[in-house]
DNA sequence: CCCATAAATGACACCGGTTTCCTAATGGGG
DNA sequence: CCCCATTAGGAAACCGGTGTCATTTATGGG
């Protein structure tokens, strides 16, 4: 080490470890390092032009000359470098995911969602949690974006509606969309889901069911989802006769903790309502645990319902009569809204896009009593 | 578009889209693309080998130049292209998570442990779900790794106790660290956490609080975790005088509805257990919904156990016994020795990791009644 | 038979970094 | 005062693909 060399000795070491021999052309060949496009085309007798033109799919490539070049493409198991593509394309073929929700099914879904989307089209996908509270939020955010020079990302509620996220984003010319409940930004960069519905169907389940004394157990103002559930919630009773008086209102915090202190508020007044609509199943979670513990039988005194449809839904005990977002389709939808105008290289695609929430009855939910 | 160019005119976006002016050594200067190396190099009046050395820190630079050129990289903004830096090093500074488990919280957390640990050496974290099932699994997995030529792959139980899947990383060259409980492999290559600690617990925890009559509910033979559990527990109640009879041991599937079925099983039995340990949550969510079905009161009548603390421990009512995998930290220790073995390009690191489980009581567990 | 035209392919520079190898300046010892 | 070791920095090749443009090879019409 007389020079730069660090004192960590590089020895390179390729994608492929093992040393290969192949037979080619009636010659037999051998590597100790990933193939490169240099030995497709020494060993098709092509130049590495020609080679690139078959891998990126020219219509100028001879049927015959194609079909060989794929043949040793096949037998030396030439797979093209992400790096070298990128650096010429100016693309990674990134997607990045940033959440900050902390509901985990509804994460792992999103992500199954858009790697659907992504294997179709080469993609792959970074995730980045954050944390909105911290004082490195935005900074954190920037670096994910630049670190591996994504190609588009793509922001989970309630992230994605944090206008300073998407201002960095902008800043950075990141092709980004915006999952909310509501559309906060030019219809290229959202992809909305639809909750009105689901708390209008559920308004209307609970005044069929013949319910009038019911308690709503609101989520944080800050979320646009809460809002939209409530207004939606309330508009469809006062649709049906039923106007929500103020008392029957709590606002909790979209957590389980919140919900059993909403909930105890509900259920010590006069008069008791006869049902619950808490804002999520985690509130509607808290809501039984207060309910049992009150000796209130759920749902023969009380009958609740949830938002979400997350794993607790069925787990709870009656199950829980709840309503279900399509979170794969969110991100099917939002990857392929950002692929598209990734490729096309346009800012096109301005189609409004998006996913709509319904309700799934299960057991507790019934008429009330006498 | 006479020749190769495609349909899609493919306009060359860089990074940051804004055009930027900045004031640079007295001079203003302009530029509407990232800057790069080149840049940075023109405006410290230096070569780019130079600026090269001061992004990585080499010790052969004068402090002056040193200052005077991180100045620079401070203002316009540069960022060095990942692309290009895999390119040289042939690296990606990228990880891949394989996963097929179906409890979202666990990924989550496993994620956020991998990515703490990533943030700090500057990685990325690339997510690939997979079903073991599938005819495309492995090939699926392998595209994974060489599409964008992942550095290391970490991969999550049940899918790395596949032995097929690691023989495909093992040629592709492809660092990994698999996740088990139980070590399959070389050191170097597993983070393995202690299921027996916690089942053991439980059992020392039953046998304290009185219980004799104990139903155990394992989970599916063919997962080592499962293993793990049922032959700790079943060790440490011997251990404490206590033989569980096979009668009352049932396998479930690890998902509730096989909890529910093994519930009714072990319910309906003469004598009835006082306790019932399920191997997971899932499970002893069944036992919850089969015990309340049947009249029988929790903790009074029956004290539950669970496996794995996930969300739902907390939100049943009573809260639920059970034990705590710290899958934050395993998340952490498998990518701190993949970066520390990709970093040093050695294959050291060849010390044993893991966590270990520990009991969390809760409400479901009291002595037995009378 | 020749040339215009289109199809197929190659030469070469380039993307943005890194390595290798080389030169220039500096300072201390003989 | 000269020589050599040491430090600082540069030129050019390279990593593995892509774009541009020129060139070669068939084809068909006049």
């Amino acid at each position: 080490m007389t020079q730069d060399t660090q004192p960590k000795a590089r020895a390179r070491r390729g994608r492929a470890a093992g040393i290969q021999t192949v037979a080619v052309d009636a010659v037999t060949w051998t590597l100790d390092r990933p193939p490169t496009i240099n030995d497709v085309a020494r060993l098709a007798h092509v130049s590495k032009k020609t080679v690139s033109r078959v891998i990126n799919q020219s219509p100028f490539v001879n049927e015959e000359t194609r079909t060989i070049i794929n043949g040793i493409i096949e037998q030396i198991g030439y797979v093209p470098s992400p790096q070298a593509r990128g650096l010429a394309f100016q693309r990674s073929f990134l997607l990045g995911l940033v959440y900050d929700n902390p509901n985990a099914q509804f994460i792992v879904n999103i992500q199954e969602g858009v790697l659907a989307a992504c294997r179709l089209a080469g993609f792959e996908l970074v995730v980045h949690p954050c944390d909105q509270k911290s004082p490195h939020f935005l900074n954190d955010a920037k670096q994910f974006v630049q670190r591996q020079n994504l190609d588009g990302v793509i922001v989970v509620p309630p992230a994605s509606e944090n206008p300073q996220l998407v201002e960095v984003l902008r800043d950075l010319g990141c092709r980004y969309v915006r999952l909310s409940a509501v559309s906060l930004d030019e219809a290229a960069n959202m992809v909305v889901y639809n909750d009105r519905q689901g708390a209008a169907e559920v308004a209307e389940h609970l005044a069929a069911l013949g319910h009038r004394d019911i308690g709503f157990i609101a989520g944080p103002s800050r979320h646009r989802s809460a809002h939209e559930r409530r207004e939606s919630f309330v508009a469809t009773l006062k649709n049906h006769g039923i106007i929500l008086r103020p008392e029957m209102v709590e606002e909790g915090a979209y957590t389980f903790e919140s919900g059993e202190v909403c909930a105890t508020r509900l259920l010590t007044r006069e008069p008791r309502p006869t049902a619950i609509f808490a804002s999520n199943d985690e509130m509607a979670a808290g809501v039984y645990k207060t309910a049992q513990r009150l000796g209130i039988s759920i749902p023969r005194d009380l009958t609740i319902v949830g938002f979400d449809d997350s794993p607790i839904a069925t787990r709870l005990w009656p199950s829980l009569t709840t309503v279900r977002l399509p979170a794969k389709d969110l991100g099917r939808l939002a990857a392929e809204k950002l692929i598209i105008r990734i490729s096309s290289d346009e800012e096109e695609g301005h189609t409004a896009t998006g996913v709509v929430s319904r309700m799934v009855v299960r057991e507790s939910s019934v008429p009330p009593r006498g």
